[in-house]
RNA sequence: GCCCCCAUCGUCUAGUGGCCCAGGACGUGGCCCUCUCAAGGCCAAAACAGGGAUUCGAAUUCCCUUGGGGGCACCA
């Protein structure tokens, strides 16, 4: 009997402040991973609680993003489930009701300062040298004084009463214990002066009443680490594992991916934002496929998975606490993997909306017959549409110029057109075999090579100097028009 | 400034004291194949940040230095 292996909740607890990018989709893909593989639940939350931060739009990207990529959640808020809402602006007096539990014990207390003071209090502990904190003025007011000076009306907010001696120790999986000296902590808010929690006290409520058994999460958390154990453990709760994800560092290695420097990455066809990779022609098998590898391993020697591989070899163990910069020429590497790995009717369908984007007009029985050809030649799916939109153009446009091939003239590219136009316009079909076989001869003949020649063809047959091979080419379009077009050809050169 | 984290080829990484004068992948260069472009195959260049300590033995353990990153909000 194996043994028995215990179930994970994990959640992927994003805000709703901005466009979905590859740190959140490969926090929700590991997530997904890791509660599949243990026969666990995966649950999405959103964290809107900061209301100036809310952008309209953020969620449904967020959860369209995840359905792309394949990552199904077991609960969130637009599918129900047993501990929700998984809205956190849904939950405001659930958190509330917490933070007066921690008020009650002593574990937290009500604070009166005001915004101002407590900018004016910074600014002087800056200039002073100080590290900035909260320097603890209505820490010590009497909980019966507090609470009359509610309710006059005083303005307040909830804060942690951190222990001013001692340290604390809090475990994470990658990097084991991680201690503190408690007097670096601050008092930190946890209830904001509108009745509102912040994350600090509302992702552990809910992480604990949702029953979250591992915390997945960006390691930009680390430092908030100690604060997170602290207010579990002032409720008396048991901690998750903590497991912090190692960063994603600009492509240069050198800091964060900013605004500025995400827009210049689009110009050269990249993004980190996955609606954008969807539209620049990735594929999600692509997609995951390259992020699961950034900060995780398998072996030596695998590296090409899909999502279900994934599931099947995931694991916490193999994590890496170091950052990581994110290499887009790797993305183009799998991407160009699963596309030859789909079938030919799996990638016409994928390039459909592509070549529909662009303005052509595609059926499904064509796509799957130019598939093969154009499949190793495409790293991106939309790539498809300039390596084989000549298939779907009644007339194709081209500089005269590049009909002329490498060491020929005008004369000698008008004489292969024409030769080709003879012998071609004799076969009954343009079979494959039969119209490759009747070429070679004749490029046997004329005593010029086989790239001169059908280098003319290709651009006379598809208006391009690049193009899939050129006999399964002509067959495909047929060989009405590969004969009108190597005659429009001819004419163009008279 | 303070706190925390990290440190193997350009990049992502394998490596948990001897199997490593360090393996794989991407990228780069070369060759083969070839109707273009790819794909594919083969080959090559390319790294344990530095210094101590422990040990018979260290990429692997400990300490320091250096470098890099993250965080210091009534944001998440």
């Amino acid at each position: 009997m194996a043994s028995k292996q215990v179930p994970y909740r994990v959640r992927f607890a994003p805000s709703p402040t901005g466009h979905m990018h590859l740190g959140s989709a490969r926090t929700a893909l590991y997530d997904y991973l890791i509660a599949k593989k243990t026969g666990g639940q995966f649950i999405l939350r959103i964290e809107d609680t900061d209301f100036k931060r809310y952008t309209p739009g953020a969620e449904e990207e967020l959860i369209n993003g995840l359905r792309w990529l394949g990552i199904d959640y077991d609960e969130g808020p637009d599918i129900g489930g047993p501990y929700g809402p998984y809205r956190q602006s849904e939950r405001k007096d659930i958190y509330l009701e917490h933070a007066e539990r921690l008020i009650n014990e002593g574990k937290a207390y009500y604070c009166f300062c005001t915004p101002e003071r407590l900018t004016r209090m910074r600014e002087e502990q800056q200039k002073r040298k100080e590290p900035p904190h909260y320097d603890g003025t209505c820490r010590n007011i009497p909980l019966e004084e507090a609470r009359e000076r509610i309710k006059v009306g005083e303005k307040f907010v909830f804060r942690f009463k951190t222990p001013k001696e001692g340290t604390t120790t809090v475990t994470d999986l990658l990097r084991g214990e991680i201690t503190v000296e408690n007097k670096n902590l601050d008092d930190y808010i946890l209830v904001k002066s509108d009745g509102w929690a912040l994350y600090h006290l509302a992702a552990m409520v809910d992480d604990n009443l949702m029953k979250i058994t591992h915390v997945i999460r960006g390691s930009e958390w680390l430092p908030s680490l100690p604060l997170h154990a602290m207010i579990v453990r002032a409720f008396g709760w048991v901690e998750p594992v903590w497991v912090h994800l190692s960063i994603f560092l600009k492509p240069s290695g050198k800091g964060k991916m900013s605004k500025r420097e995400s827009a210049d990455l689009l110009k050269d066809g990249h993004s980190i934002f996955v609606k954008d990779l969807q539209n620049l022609g990735y594929t999600p098998e692509g997609v995951v496929n390259w992020v699961s590898l950034m900060g995780w391993s398998y072996d030596d020697h695998t590296e090409f998975f899909t999502l279900d591989d994934l599931v099947d070899k995931f694991s916490l163990e193999h994590l890496n606490p170091s950052p990581a910069a994110i290499n887009f020429s790797k993305l183009d590497h799998f991407n160009g993997l699963h596309i030859r790995n789909f079938t030919n009717e799996e990638l016409a369908l994928r390039i459909a909306p592509y070549f529909l984007k662009a303005g052509y007009e595609v059926d499904q029985g064509s796509l799957i017959k130019i598939a093969p050809i154009i499949k190793e030649r495409i790293t991106t799916l939309d790539e498809a549409v300039g390596m084989a939109g000549f298939f779907f153009k009644e007339e194709i446009a081209y500089n005269s110029q590049d009909l002329i091939g490498k060491g020929l003239d005008v004369e000698q590219t008008r004489k292969i057109l024409g030769d080709s136009f003879e012998i071609l316009s004799g076969l009954e079909n343009l079979n494959l075999a039969l119209a490759e076989t009747q070429l070679r001869e004749y490029v046997e003949k004329s005593g010029l090579s086989a790239g001169q020649i059908f280098g003319v063809l290709r651009v006379a047959v598809t208006g391009q100097k690049v193009s899939p091979p050129l006999f399964e080419s002509m067959e495909i379009i047929g060989k009405e028009k590969v004969i009108e077009r190597i005659k429009n050809a001819l004419e163009m050169l008279s």
